[in-house]
RNA sequence: GGGUGCUUAGCUCAGCUGGGAGAGCGUCGCCCUUACAAGGCGAGGGUCGGGGGUUCAAGUCCCUCAGCACCCACCA
């Protein structure tokens, strides 16, 4: 083995004789263990947050792979509609053209030859993560037969009356032409102004002031709402105002929704474009007149004057025509919440048009059940309320209860090109037909070959395709085994930002068409962000690549990196500036093991994690100490005795005490990964090997093995140890950092006795074996070792110059725990000779440690310096007075002698106890030191 | 306007059902001891955001205030 840890000679070597050898895919033996990835966008590329996401379900499908469970990570990619659609958009229009330019056809074979192109992208970097994803089986959203899985949906929704097509106002992005759902809709608080403009009483009579932050919407009104019982108006309730500019007669409604307290009290009403206008148009039977295009510029419905000005410059024009009217009363600063699209960033219009939805609100329909629960949402609230879907951790499913409990109906129709056509027909008189096919519509209607049919040109909703993922890859509609066997699927790790668009409308779709919940647990992590806390983002220039973290990257291809292809290229500078000074040497490669062994760390429940490079260097030190003590393994194991074929076995103390350990710390990660507490296993893992494998018992292994005076029997049952404990900590640590365990597991395996082609096969270790005795004794040895060490530390003595030391006030115990262990303490401890204070002989002048009641004395002639003697026993002896006097003054304290159980109490007197004993022993020592 | 989470060592974070404040990185000192200098041994560093309460006992439970972050919501 070389003497540094390499992960690049390792990493790629292993996964590809994973995947080739088929190791991924599930074992057809063991209870099912499933988890569906979250499909990214297949022509994307990995993010810290698919590293994370995907470090955390590969730990989990790892472990249970191991522990013998049949089990299967589903892998797939999402055709994720508009943003790939805008992809190639981009891409037409640097060449100058749009995809109108194209025409629909051709432009649909644009974007799979893109697929093509790029989709391979995201599924290599995810191998390099070492994902144990079944490949052989991976899907893709827009796959033949998720395709049929999605209109088959659609039909029988339909069928049943839960989809419906109609006029509604919907959230409409007036740069791709389409509507979009309330999610995909963000609004800011933005500055903006509240415009007061007087409306003139038909008859003349005066004029009412209404107030608008959105003056261009007036073109559209149809009516002025004051509140009922508002006494300043309620006269004026039926009468009618001239629309100005546009001079239509509207009337003056009552409605409560209007709060008089706010603005003036009377509020326009734009049914066509205000969601609140909408509902109360609805009420009141007012005409809705629309004065948008779908570029959002004033159509004919707009007097001429303002016809295709868009929509600001409409704006201003309005504002300056009321002003030179004298309408406008007055303009105030107004903040306001402004709805953005989450991918143009251009702001959203309330729009009239026709849509289809999925029906998320009406109440039960005719079909025999009780009446009062929304039929596809009441499920979905129930699955989680009664506990057949656990969120971990908990507290989101309020979040959860909280959405579905005021939803709105679904718009699932897109204005795009790219995704599932809506399998719905429309004849020439405008009669709409839903069908699998434009075949099963004709036979199903009887309509011959001389009626036209057109298909709707829409498509759907990206999130539709990926609300069926969980039965749709499994094979649904047919029953395949796999369906059987895998849905529901044990876990679902995602993110919390998909809690609504995914997570969801997985459940509703899952119950409604499977009858049983798509997983049993959701576990929902946090968003991956910057070492100060801050979200990544291209225009913070903050991003980390997982790929560069694995592989390194040189500063000048980092900084390139970063500040290429930004919105705002005046940034470039700063983010160039802050780049160089947080990496001067650009990120050296840590490897796909460091990589997850952080994310693993770092996911501890309910939080973000901050990514700070700190950690991963950590982590990869972390790496290199594990491959540093296999090779000391290796070399002292390979090609000698390891008791694999019997002979006799002598375990040492430190033998018992490693297994002990490693019992406990196999028990502590089994724990962890079961409560999803990943930071915690790699906690376990880490102290485990680096503070008791390396840093002791690697140490305690060496004179066993290098001494003359040791039997055969005791180097056989160390070598034995070494080799068993090393092989049992790799497949513990196997499922966080797979290629380095696997790397050194082929070698050490043998050793221990362990056949199999891969580690990953391997049986996960159980807690067994714990020996407190061991435990307790070796716990005395430890407690001598670093006694005298401390001494040498503090007098400056070298670390590597031999010590004479006396031991005083022992007991027959330790006596013969010392007998025990001599060999171990002489080793670590550097001792040149260790003797027994004679009864009633006087110790020479001597620096002091205590091992419980006994003293650790080494004798001063020559060695140790006075003062710092003093000094170290000093502040020894402060830290024990101060200690000693919280616990006399609680011991003292009667109510907690009374009332606190008598196992603390106990515990507290023991303290004391020794407390008041070591103190005595290093005042004394103290003094004699002073009188020298 | 509702809701959630966070505030512990210089930095990034653990601390589970209340009972002697922890890790990594950074800092300081001594060491190239033949697994590892990406290392070894030792050291320093915190009135656990402020205030109040419950309790024999509070980082941990309750109340309150402050700051930070996020989510939801139709106030023109």
């Amino acid at each position: 083995m070389d003497k540094a840890y390499d992960p690049h000679a390792i990493e790629q070597r292993w996964y590809a004789f994973w995947e080739d050898n088929g190791h991924f895919a599930p074992s057809g033996e063991g209870a099912p263990y499933c988890i569906m990835i979250p499909p990214p966008n297949v022509t994307g590329s990995l993010h810290m947050g698919h590293g994370f996401n995907n470090t955390v379900m590969d730990t989990l499908i790892r472990y249970h792979r191991m522990k013998g469970d049949n089990t299967l990570w589903q892998p797939g990619t999402d055709h994720a509609g508009i943003a790939t659609q805008m992809v190639v958009e981009r891409q037409l229009a640097a060449q100058g053209k749009s995809r109108h330019d194209l025409g629909r056809e051709k432009f649909i074979e644009r974007v799979w030859e893109w697929k093509a192109e790029s989709g391979g992208n995201i599924t290599r970097q995810l191998r390099r993560l070492g994902s144990s994803l079944d490949w052989s089986r991976e899907r893709f959203t827009m796959d033949e037969g998720l395709s049929e899985a999605v209109k088959e949906v659609f039909v029988r929704l339909h069928e049943e009356g839960l989809i419906y097509r109609g006029k509604r106002l919907v959230n409409w992005d007036p740069v791709l032409h389409t509507a979009v759902s309330d999610l995909e809709v963000i609004s800011e608080e933005e500055q903006g102004y509240m415009w007061h403009f007087r409306y003139p009483l038909s008859d003349g009579s005066g004029h009412l002031v209404v107030a608008t932050t959105r003056p261009e919407t007036m073109l559209g009104d149809t009516a002025v709402a004051v509140n009922p019982e508002d006494e300043r108006y309620k006269h004026l309730i039926g009468q009618t105002l001239t629309l100005p500019l546009v001079g239509r007669e509207i009337p003056i409604i009552a409605d409560d929704y209007v709060d008089p307290e706010f603005g003036t009290g009377c509020v326009k009403i734009t049914p066509a474009h205000d969601f609140n206008d909408y509902q109360i148009g609805l009420r009141h039977n007012l005409p809705m007149i629309n004065v948008f295009t779908v570029d959002a510029k004033i159509n004919d419905n707009g007097p001429e004057k303002y016809r295709g000005l868009d929509r600001y410059e409409a704006r201003d024009e309005i504002v300056h025509d009321l002003r030179e009217l004298e309408l406008l009363e007055k303009i105030d600063d107004h903040k306001l919440m402004v709805p953005r699209g989450d991918r143009t960033g251009s702001v959203i219009e309330p729009y009239l048009t026709d849509q289809w939805f999925v029906d998320l609100t009406r109440e039960r329909l005719e079909d025999g059940r009780p009446g009062g629960k929304a039929a596809i949402t009441d499920p979905a609230l129930d699955a989680v309320r009664s506990g057949k879907i656990k969120f971990v951790p908990g507290n989101w499913e309020n979040t959860y209860y909280h959405w579905l409990g005021n939803i709105q109906d679904w718009c699932i129709s897109r204005q795009i090109w790219w995704g599932h056509r809506i399998p719905a027909w429309y004849d020439e008189a405008g009669n709409v037909y839903v069908g699998r096919s434009e075949v099963e519509v004709r036979e199903r209607h009887g309509l011959g070959f001389d009626v036209t049919l057109t298909q709707d040109s829409d498509v759907l909703d990206t999130w539709f395709s990926s609300a069926l993922w969980p039965f749709s890859t499994l094979g649904w509609p047919e029953q395949t085994d796999a369906l059987k066997a895998f849905y529901p699927t044990s876990v679902l790790v995602t993110g919390f930002d998909i809690i609504f668009f995914w997570v969801a409308r997985m459940i509703m779709m899952g119950l409604k068409f499977m009858d049983d919940v798509p997983f049993r647990e959701v576990y929902i992590h946090g968003l991956v962000r910057d070492a100060h806390g801050q979200k990544m983002s291209k225009s913070k220039g903050n991003v980390l690549d997982p790929i560069d973290l694995i592989d390194g990257i040189d500063l000048e291809s980092l900084v390139a990196k970063r500040t290429t292809g930004l919105m705002q290229p005046e940034m470039a500078k700063k983010i160039e500036k802050a780049t160089r000074k947080e990496f001067p040497e650009g990120i050296p490669a840590f490897g796909t093991d460091a990589l997850r062994f952080t994310f693993a760390s770092l996911a501890s429940t309910g939080r973000d994690i901050n990514f700070d490079l700190g950690r991963i260097e950590g982590y990869r030190n972390f790496c290199n100490k594990l491959w540093n003590a296999a090779r000391y393994v290796l070399m002292n194991t390979e090609g000698k005795d390891c008791g694999q074929q019997g002979g006799e076995m002598e375990l040492s103390l430190a033998d018992r005490w490693i297994r002990s350990r490693f019992a406990r710390a196999a028990q502590e990660v089994n724990d962890a990964i079961q409560g999803y507490r990943f930071d915690l296993a790699a906690q376990a893992i880490y102290e485990f090997t680096w503070n008791e494998y390396c840093d002791w018992y690697l140490e305690l292994s060496k004179p066993v093995l290098t001494s003359e005076a040791a039997s055969e029997a005791q180097k056989r049952g160390t070598r034995h140890t070494l080799v068993q404990v090393l092989e049992s900590l790799l497949r513990l640590a196997h499922p966080i950092m797979p290629y380095i365990t696997e790397e050194i597991w082929q070698r050490v395996g043998p050793l221990a006795g362990k056949e199999g082609a891969t580690l990953m096969r391997q049986p996960f270790p159980e807690a067994h074996g714990a020996d407190a005795a061991a435990e307790a004794e070796m716990q005395w040895v430890m407690d001598l070792i670093v006694g005298v060490r401390k001494i040498r530390s503090g007098m400056n003595i070298a670390p590597g110059k031999p010590l004479p030391i006396i031991l005083d006030g022992y007991s027959a115990e330790d006596q013969a725990r010392l007998e025990r262990n001599r060999p171990f303490i002489r080793f670590l401890a550097r001792t040149e000779s260790i003797e027994w204070l004679a009864a009633g002989t006087e110790a020479p002048e001597s620096a002091t440690a205590l091992v419980g009641a006994m003293k650790v004395l080494v004798p001063m002639a020559g060695l140790i310096d006075k003062e710092a003697e003093l000094a170290r026993l000093g502040k020894e002896i402060d830290k024990l007075k101060k200690e000693l006097e919280r616990g006399t003054a609680k011991l003292a304290n009667p109510a907690f002698t009374d009332k606190a159980p008598a196992a603390v109490v106990e515990k507290e007197r023991a303290r004391v106890a020794e407390m008041q004993s070591a103190l005595g022993k290093f005042e004394e020592q103290l003094e004699r030191i002073r009188r020298l």
